[in-house]
DNA sequence: ATGGTCCCCTGACCGC
DNA sequence: TGCGGTCAGGGGACCA
């Protein structure tokens, strides 16, 4: 499922495509994803598109006379097409360009597109965004303080949304294992320099998934169709049962918060 | 305010 | 081969 990496895949994917470039329409198939697609967006024509830009795991495609945010949910993508290619089950939008048109795809529907005519990031659902990883205000001072009053695991925590955008559940497994601090520890517990691994390895798995193209995961396909290839590298996520990389324990494989969460009871404490 | 649970949806997977 | 059950998962909504 797209989390950071892959909405950063699929924004450079589409940025070339559509900066500068006019959407002459847009073709809506079946507005009923995770809230319904505005009635407004069906009827918006040629808009001068002025940049693509990601704000945690939104896409902002930012025009002349409003911006459209696109979410991909679990499932979703966007794809570049030709615009003679027959749309398949679950294409539910095009943006259609001159000779082209970015496909959304979306099987499960749990993904979003709306619009905007104030600035995007009033709106109501990236307001409260937290930092992005590489923000200089994304501190260990910043966590342990966000932290200080917080009884939840720490892995619950670094996936809130309000605190860092864009670890989910795959990389917030995997971060913690390289940081090797166990998901289960409650996060008023964690102490400055932990704080500081945790920043750099979150940063690190980011940035090895985008260099890869991001995860695969099932349906998942970068905007040019080819699939990333970075679940090979995964170390713990998915691998419950399975041999530590690093010892010969086996990996831990419990829920927290109904996410799935696999760790090593003797690199991670 | 904080934390916990539910739910949206479909496809993959598993056991019979 | 078919079928039903279960699971996954972002994140808003709702409740204690």
């Amino acid at each position: 499922m797209p989390e950071l990496p892959e909405v950063e895949t699929t924004c450079r994917g589409i940025q070339a495509a559509l900066e500068g470039k006019i959407i002459k329409r847009i073709v809506i198939r079946n507005p009923n994803l995770r809230w319904p697609i505005p009635s407004a967006v069906s009827k918006l024509k040629n808009l001068t598109v002025q940049a693509v830009k990601r704000r945690a795991k939104y896409i902002l495609i930012i025009t002349h006379s409003g911006t459209i945010i696109i979410h991909l949910g679990m499932s979703g993508s966007l794809k570049l097409v030709s615009d003679n290619v027959r749309a398949e089950k679950h294409d539910h939008a095009d943006f259609v360009l001159e000779n082209l048109c970015i496909r959304y795809r979306d099987p499960r529907r749990f993904g979003a597109i709306l619009w905007t005519v104030n600035p995007p990031l009033t709106h109501p659902l990236l307001s409260a965004l937290g930092c992005e990883p590489w923000d200089f205000d994304f501190t260990a001072a910043y966590l342990l303080q966000r932290a200080k009053n917080k009884k939840i695991a720490v892995k619950q925590f670094i996936m809130d949304q309000s605190v860092v955008v864009g670890v989910g559940n795959i990389y917030a497994n995997e971060a913690l294992f390289l940081a090797k601090i166990s998901p289960l520890r409650v996060t008023n517990t964690l102490e400055l320099k932990e704080w500081q691994i945790l920043i750099k390895t979150i940063q690190q798995v980011l940035k090895k998934a985008i260099q890869l193209g991001g995860t695969t995961l099932r349906d998942f396909k970068a905007p040019e169709g080819k699939l990333g290839y970075f679940s090979q590298k995964l170390l713990v996520y998915g691998r419950g049962g399975e041999l530590c990389p690093c010892c010969d324990a086996l990996l831990e494989s419990v829920p927290i918060a109904k996410r799935s969460t696999v760790f090593c009871l003797q690199c991670q404490k």
